[in-house]
Order: structure tokens, then C-alpha cells, then sequence
DNA sequence: TTAATTATTGGGACCGCTCCCTAGAATGAA
DNA sequence: TTCATTCTAGGGAGCGGTCCCAATAATTAA
């Protein structure tokens, strides 16, 4: 019933030569007088023939696909890394295979070792999950031979490459720029309130640390889980308990969009009585009423030079230039939702 | 330097039998004693032995992966679909292989030639490409033997099981429902111009039946081509040609987003002077100001039984009874975008 | 107790492709 | 024209599993 696929001896045979020949024109490779390459290639054409894969993935060892595991795809931080990723995985001819973790450690442990099991040459991951992993990471690193390469992840081996967005600048400058405005009474909703998320952390201390050098004491600064939802109960509160907040940075702008609903509903204006800045850069804050500032992150040029990197260590092998770090710096994106304090 | 990968033979003479009940160990298959099957076990994890993946696909034509081709996972209707399918594959234990065409029928077509070099053992597809293709898919499922399923597509093949939302009940359904508040120029702004997106024509057609049955001739109709910006202009140009509209009905919220910003603009008022509602239930939609209403896609939900359907096909071989489609219905968010006429 | 069954294992032929090694063809030098 | 070189092409041994079939061990029936 099945149709049996047409494999190599079949071209072979149909173009007069011998598989070694065929091989060597499906890799490219030198040594097949022309001709014969295009008797061959011909014969591959007409009869839509295609190699199979895990044939090929384990006579050379090489699978010619990526894996990628991220938090979750409903993210839109983590939907345009993907994008990214996909991109430069499809121009250099590379698969990707996704797995989701839904933030949760198991999950993340679970599709590792569905990466293990040969599919992939080399992971990329991006994920927000806690340090204790990390030995594992090294584990798979050293006895299979994955290439590996992080983002926003601590981790110490220099084995492996990380990108990371500069969180601390980031935090920093949000904080400066409402500083700058003029505003000293500045409030932080961050993102996890245990030592869960470098990410977090690291804005934590950049809004400290502005508001250390303008000299200002008062640090107020709430948890807002990287939710949507919690920032905007957190806000409400920060509000209750410190009326005399002009401006609040968010650790995420899915928490700015949270709390930017709170405000509102508090009956209170922005930016005239609060401004508020976030952090991603996602679409959706744009479009809010008012549209809201934000730090941005290149997220997409951070899936495309994190899948780069990747691709070039597993191509370059010994070359071990490619271990260095890449710091992203984000970008100021400033839009209504702050203003001067008047 | 690099360290070989334990294979199944080590297994087997690491604990003493041949790699054939290892075999049948791994893959848990009767006839083996118990106290063997627990020795063969123990030996396995403490080697911490995965089975190359590759030899398991070349031996038993299976790769346990599924190719999931969309257009663009940025989007957050086909980010939540992703999430859908990508839970399924999880829990029946699949690989999941991503390929994003980024809507252009040429990648979407590189993306399926990935598929069919034997790295996946069916395809689940949603994409709203042109009909022109569907010979190549029809190809595919004849010669290869390949499974797929598509979603929201129309194809001519028995073969292909299609999940579809009822986009013309979605159209009917939100016309009828601005109808029934007392509107009665209603204007919609589709999707695509041409005849490219079965989504799309189907709702102008639901649109078109509401406003027939409650006896209304005028149907005034603007292509937004699912764009945010499109739509946003066609808003425009829409109430300046016809200033009586009181409601308008988008083919997508993200178009109803854009329209929304239009018609503030413009200095109108929602919903007091004008009424809009979208299609997709997408989150942003609800965190607009005022929240949208929208006629929302169980997104989640068609990936998951998508992907369902696929892996059954997969596994029941002959059966065809997984062949009949299954028809979504959308459901009704009411929101602050819509009010009765005054 | 012994023959007849049945439950467990082992052996070996593939699966479709890569790659090393060798043989034969073509080309160039002497 | 002959011999040394350089190209091309073919042969065959894996890669790490699956699976059918035969062999051996354990049970059961007579």
C-alpha cells in the first residue's frame, strides 16, 4: 500500500553511475566530472527525489537541525526570538525544532533530553529558569557532543556562549531617564520576587543605582511576577501605600500594560499624575492608550545572532573565537506614557 | 576528543544479553523476563543511554516528529495555536519541527520540502496561502507517505482532514449582533482583496447573510488585508466616504485595533458614536481602550486537536474514521467596543 | 519422566547514506 | 609511445537501531 520512497541506488542506477557518485553530487563535492554531475542531477530532479534525513543524520552524525527551547511561545518577547532564530536557521539551511518549557522546570529538563537523543545538533535556549539546572547543561555539554549556546542565562562554563540583553543598563536608564524628567519620587514594580530571573535582578540594581547617584533615598519597590495581572494588583497598592509616586518603571511592559490599567481605574491620568515606562519593546504597548515608553529589547536580533552563533560553532568546530559573549543594549522608546513633572 | 555516544551494544554487554532485548527493553515490548527487563533497565540509566534517534527513524521509518508549517508566529492567534499542537506533541511524547513561512508561498513550500526528506512523520499546516498549491500537498500525501492535516484551508482531498473555524457563522454571528443592537449601516473591512484567504471570504459572506436577512441593502465593504496599519487607513477613508456608519464589524482584531486608533482620531467616540467588533480573541484585544469586542477563535484549542487528530492518523494507520473534519465554532466576547444604538 | 508447548533470548539481515580505499580512465611528461 | 600522475568512479564497511526467525530454556501436559 505504502509507496516505497525512491532512495539513493535508485537514482543511481537510472543515471548509469554508482551511489558514491550520487553521494557525492547531493553533497556537493568535488571529484564528479561535470557531466556526469548533470546526468545525475537530472535524474534527482525528475523523480523529486530527497535524501532521507535520518539515514543521513547517522552515517555522518550531523542532523542539519537546531533545537530550540523557550518559555512560552505566547510571549511576544519570546514569539519575535523564535522569529529571529527561524530566520537565520532557514538561510542557513538548518531545521528548528521548538519545545516549550511553560515555564516550568521539568518541562525544560524534558525536552533537553528529547534534544539529546541525536535530533539536534546544537541547542539554543532562552529561559528564565533557576540556576540549579545549570549543571546539567554542562553534563549534556561534555559527554554528548552538543553545541550549546544561552541567552539570558547565567551559567558558568565557557564552553558555552551566552547573549544577553544589558538588564542592569537597562534598569538604569529607565530609572535615569525619569530622573531626568525630573521626577524623584520613582517607584519599581519588578519582575520575580525570588532570585529566580537574572533579567529581573539585574534592572533591579540599574534602578537602584540611578536613583543612588541622583541621591535619592527612597527606594519603593514591589513584586510583579512578570504579570500582567499581579503588576496591576501591585500597582494599586503601591499606590495606596505611597500616594506620592509621580513615576513607576516596570520590569516588563506586560506589567506596564497591568499597571497602566490600574492607574486608570484609580482615576488618575497619564502622565500627567504618573508616568510609567516598561521594559521588551513588545508591539502592544505601542498601541495602548497612551501608547507607552518603554526600554526596548532587539529581540529578534536576538534569536538571529543567537541561532548564528550557534550555527557558526558547529560549523567552525575547534575555532573557539566564537565562545565570547554578546551584550545586547536596549533602546529607549519614548512614547506618551511619561512625562516632565510639572 | 569528542566522546562517543554509548550505543546499544554497550548496553547490551554492559548488562549481558544481546541488543536485541535491549531493544525489546527500550521499547517495551513482552517477552522478556522481568528480572532481565530490570537488569537491561538499570544499565540504561545508569549510562544515562538515549537511543539515537536517527538509527531508530532509518530502522523503523519513524521519527516521532511532526512538522508544523505556519505563517507567521508572531502573530498571537498562531502563537496560541503553536501552544496548542506544541502540548498535545508533548503528551503523546512527539518532536515537534517549526517552519514559519512568513506568508509567502515560496517558503511555505521550502518549508514542506524540509518535511519531506523523512525528518517528520506527518505535517499539521495553517496558513491562508493560495489555493494554487494544494495539487504539491495532494503530491506530497500520494508519494511520500506522509500524513497531514490542515487547518483553515481549503483542499480537495479525502485523504486531508481540515479543521476549520465557521467563519461564515463568525461573520453572521457579529453582524447579527450589531444588528440586533439596533445598527443599520454597518460596514466591515475584510481581510485580503483577492481571493487568497477562505477565512476572510467566509466571514464577508456571514456579513453579507446578517444584513440581507434584517433587510439592509447597503453593504459597504473595505479591504484591510489583515493589517493593523490597513485597516487603521481604511477606517479612515471609510468614515469620510461614509460618514453614516455607526458600527463596523473587522475581520480580525488586530484590524479592529487599528481602527479603533483611527476613529479616536478622527475625534469619534467608542461606542458611543461608533461600534466596533473583531475576530480572533486575541488578549490585546480585551487591554484596549475601550476592551473590543470580538467573535474569539479557540486557537489553543484547534492546535491541540490538530495536532490530536495528526498523531491519530499516525498511529491508527488504516483507520479512516479520523478523516471527517471538525468545524470550530467561535464564541462571543461582549466588551465595551459595542452599545446599543441611541 | 518425557514429549510437547511456550516463554525468552540471540543472530543477522537490513534501513539509506557517508566516506575511505582502490581500480580504471584520462592526461601530461619524457 | 610509454610511464607516471591526476581525475573519476565504484565497492564495501560501517552508523545504531528494528525485527524476523531460529535456538535454547522453562513449563506443562500426558
Amino acid at each position: 500500500m505504502k509507496n516505497k520512497n525512491i532512495d539513493i541506488y535508485q537514482i543511481a542506477e537510472e543515471a548509469g553511475v554508482s551511489k558514491s557518485t550520487v553521494s557525492r553530487v547531493i553533497n556537493n563535492k568535488a571529484g564528479v566530472k561535470d557531466s556526469t554531475r548533470n546526468k545525475v542531477l537530472k535524474v534527482i530532479k525528475d523523480l523529486n527525489y530527497k535524501p532521507n534525513s535520518s539515514a543521513k543524520g547517522l552515517a555522518s552524525k550531523k542532523t542539519n537541525t537546531i533545537g530550540l527551547a523557550i518559555s512560552d511561545i505566547t510571549d511576544p518577547f519570546f514569539a519575535l526570538f523564535v522569529k529571529g532564530a527561524e530566520t537565520k536557521a532557514m538561510e542557513a539551511n538548518y531545521n528548528m525544532m521548538l519545545a516549550n518549557s511553560h515555564w516550568v522546570v521539568e518541562e525544560e529538563l524534558k525536552c533537553i533530553q528529547m534534544f539529546e537523543e541525536g535530533r539536534v545538533d546544537g541547542i539554543l535556549m532562552i529561559s528564565g529558569g533557576s540556576e540549579k539546572r545549570l549543571n546539567n547543561y554542562l553534563n549534556n555539554l561534555a559527554s554528548h557532543n552538543l553545541q550549546i549556546v544561552v541567552v539570558d542565562r547565567k551559567i558558568d562554563n565557557d564552553k558555552i556562549p551566552k547573549l544577553k540583553a544589558d538588564n542592569l543598563d537597562a534598569g538604569y536608564r529607565a530609572a535615569k531617564y525619569l530622573i531626568d524628567l525630573g521626577h524623584n519620587k520613582i517607584a519599581h514594580i519588578k519582575g520575580e520576587d525570588v532570585a529566580s530571573s537574572d533579567a529581573s535582578r539585574d534592572r533591579v540594581r540599574g534602578y537602584k543605582k540611578a536613583l543612588a547617584e541622583a541621591g535619592i533615598k527612597e527606594k519603593i519597590i514591589y513584586p510583579g511576577y512578570f504579570s500582567r495581572i499581579e503588576a496591576e494588583r501591585a500597582t494599586k497598592k503601591l499606590l495606596q501605600e505611597h500616594p506620592e509616586v509621580t513615576a513607576i518603571f516596570y520590569s516588563s511592559d506586560m506589567m506596564a500594560i497591568g499597571g497602566l490599567k490600574a492607574i486608570k481605574n484609580m482615576g488618575l491620568k497619564i502622565p500627567e499624575d504618573i508616568s510609567i515606562i516598561g521594559v521588551d519593546g513588545i508591539e502592544m504597548a505601542a498601541l495602548m492608550d497612551p501608547p507607552i515608553t518603554t526600554m526596548a529589547q532587539p529581540s529578534f536580533e536576538m534569536g538571529y545572532q543567537g541561532m548564528e552563533k550557534l550555527i557558526k560553532k558547529l560549523e567552525a568546530e575547534a575555532v573557539n573565537s566564537h565562545n565570547q559573549d554578546i551584550i545586547f543594549k536596549m533602546k529607549l522608546i519614548e512614547r506618551a506614557s511619561t512625562s516632565s513633572l510639572s
